[in-house]
RNA sequence: GCCCCCAUCGUCUAGCGGCCUAGGACACCGGCCUUUCAAGCCGGCAAUCGGGGGUUCGAAUCCCCCUGGGGGUACCA
């Protein structure tokens, strides 16, 4: 038996996959990659009602924006294949007719109006729900009468009436169960499908998984695959119930709580090292101190002794946050590489496209500290695209300043700067510092006055610099609009 | 209802019997820097460690009860 770390990401493709899904794909890489084993990627696609066209590719490709990359799994292969339960009917079929063989399990021939009518009389009594195994005890006459009846039954499994099922759980320890509180769970639907709980057993101990790091939510149906570890007689892996993410009203993540799905992330112009970084956190930490962590040091250091056994609240905010540090830390190319399609797409129209990369090139460097997320590049970068500023002349003046004494003062720099060059920040700096005194303005008063003359907005990247990439041609017009807003103003 | 898990600042967390008058981070509030904003730096606010019993010389840390929260209870995963 080797000791061999083989972990696994088991998604059904019933939906786009959300940061909890994908923070459970996370620990099992970083797993397998600290450890030097295996990590395989399975599509749980058992449920064909609830299948969701384009969800597998929207895992697939959620995992590579995060650069989860896979060993065995579609696409990648492997000896174990196909990693497609919707490939794999024979195998659960087989398992399950051994268990009936086997006197394990049982095929049930209630319809489901009757299990229906069964749980709602089970509810007026206040008595548990569950299967209350009628097709377990079934004479000759009637099994005969209900397989000459035409109905395709389920196959259940044959919990044990008595006793104890007992798991040991990596990270909360020894967690029992009474048989007696379990039902007879299906295992084979009359679909032909098989259930979670079969195929996932099934194909756990087919593709040799050692250890099973899934969601908390789980926990409660281990004792059902534990017993039919046992009555397969199959070693179980070693499971380890992660923490489960839960939204701002602390319930389980869903649509309900907004943008989940990790392709949104993406659009929301987050760094894929960032959600790696910040979702490694929810539920992990190495010390009381580290927080920024690279993708190496992650894979060095993760381990599930680490792993807390509390639900994390999913916090956008300290997120926001993450990824600000990260983008600040990019290289200007690589900002300009990441946020161009961002400014194409979310610069308002009259922007001349396609976009100059020159241009925006001496534009990052003035937005990439200010920005917290791609997405927010275009809004802070806006002026430097259009034309025409739409802005109140009230944010001229301020509250201090009188329009005549503001327009004075926008025709007097622009006197200064008509013939100023070379344009570049420096220069600039040189021509406005000394007339502020000159006018006997403060300078703070003057540098603000022109910068929502130039830029339309009292807050803005540094002057000096703005006003040198927007070009001298394009200053003068925006001046000369700003006084003609005065004059209007004062007629 | 029943079963299972969990419980430290608003949030993410450190803490695994004495280092804790509980540390870090986000957010928030001040200050510095400064032409505004952002960043950065400094400081502050913020957790009677859910409550009550034990155990111990000593408990956030161990045990029990209660409460609270979460999850499960499907021919969903």
């Amino acid at each position: 038996m080797s000791s061999e770390v083989r972990v696994r990401y088991a998604p059904s493709p019933t939906g786009y996959p959300h940061v909890g899904n994908i923070r459970t794909a996370l620990f099992n890489w970083l797993f397998a990659r600290h450890t030097g084993g295996r990590f395989i990627l399975r599509i749980e696609d058992t449920d064909i009602a609830r299948l969701v066209p384009g969800a597998t590719e929207a895992i697939l490709e959620s995992l590579r924006w995060l650069g989860l990359d896979w060993d065995e799994g579609p696409e990648a292969g492997g000896e174990y294949g196909p990693y497609i339960q919707s490939q794999r009917l024979s195998l659960y079929r087989e398992v399950a007719q051994q268990l009936v063989r086997e006197g394990h399990a049982y095929p049930c021939y209630c319809s489901p109006q009757r299990l229906e009518e069964m749980r709602a009389e089970q509810q007026r009594r206040k008595q548990p729900p569950g299967y209350d195994r009628r097709c377990r005890h079934l004479s000759p006459v009637e099994r005969t009468a209900a397989e000459s009846s035409g109905i395709t039954p389920v196959i259940r499994f044959r919990v044990p009436d008595e006793g104890q099922t007992t798991l040991s759980d990596l990270i909360r320890g020894p967690v029992t169960f009474d048989n007696g509180t379990l039902d007879d769970f299906v295992l084979l639907k009359s679909d032909g499908y098989p259930t979670y709980h079969l195929a996932n057993v099934a194909d756990d101990h087919a593709m040799r998984i050692s250890h099973v790091l899934r969601a908390e939510e789980w926990l409660s149906s281990t004792p059902r695959h534990v017993l039919l570890y046992r009555a397969l007689d199959w070693e179980p892996p070693l499971f380890a119930h992660l923490p489960m993410i839960l939204g701002p009203d602390r319930s389980k993540l869903s649509k309900r709580h907004g943008a989940t799905s990790l392709v949104e992330y993406r659009e929301m112009g987050f760094l894929p090292e960032c959600m790696v970084n910040f979702l490694a956190l929810l539920g992990w930490s190495l010390d009381d101190k580290t927080e920024l962590f690279s993708r190496e040091e992650l894979v060095g250091h993760f381990s599930l002794e680490r792993i807390s056994k509390t639900a994390a609240i999913f916090d956008r905010e300290k997120l926001a946050w993450m990824n600000g540090v990260y983008l600040r830390r990019l290289s200007t190319e690589d900002f300009v590489r990441l946020s161009l399609p961002f400014l194409e797409k979310g610069l308002p129209p009259q922007a001349a496209r396609p976009l100059s990369r020159d241009y925006v090139l001496q534009v990052s460097p003035l937005i990439q500290e200010r920005a917290r997320t791609l997405a927010e590049a275009p809004q802070l970068a806006e002026f430097f695209f259009v034309e025409d500023l739409a802005y109140s002349v009230d944010l001229l003046c301020g509250k201090e300043l009188a329009p005549q004494s503001a327009s004075e003062a926008l025709k007097v720099s622009l006197a200064r700067l008509q013939d100023l060059v070379p344009f570049d920040g420096a220069s600039i700096e040189g021509v406005l510092r000394p007339l502020a005194a000159e006018l006997g303005m403060k300078t703070g008063a003057l540098f603000g006055l022109l910068r929502v003359a130039t830029t339309g907005r009292t807050a803005a990247p540094p002057l000096f610099q703005t006003m040198a990439v927007l070009g001298k041609e394009r200053c003068l017009r925006r001046i000369q609009a700003a006084i003609a807003k005065l004059e209007q103003k004062q007629a």
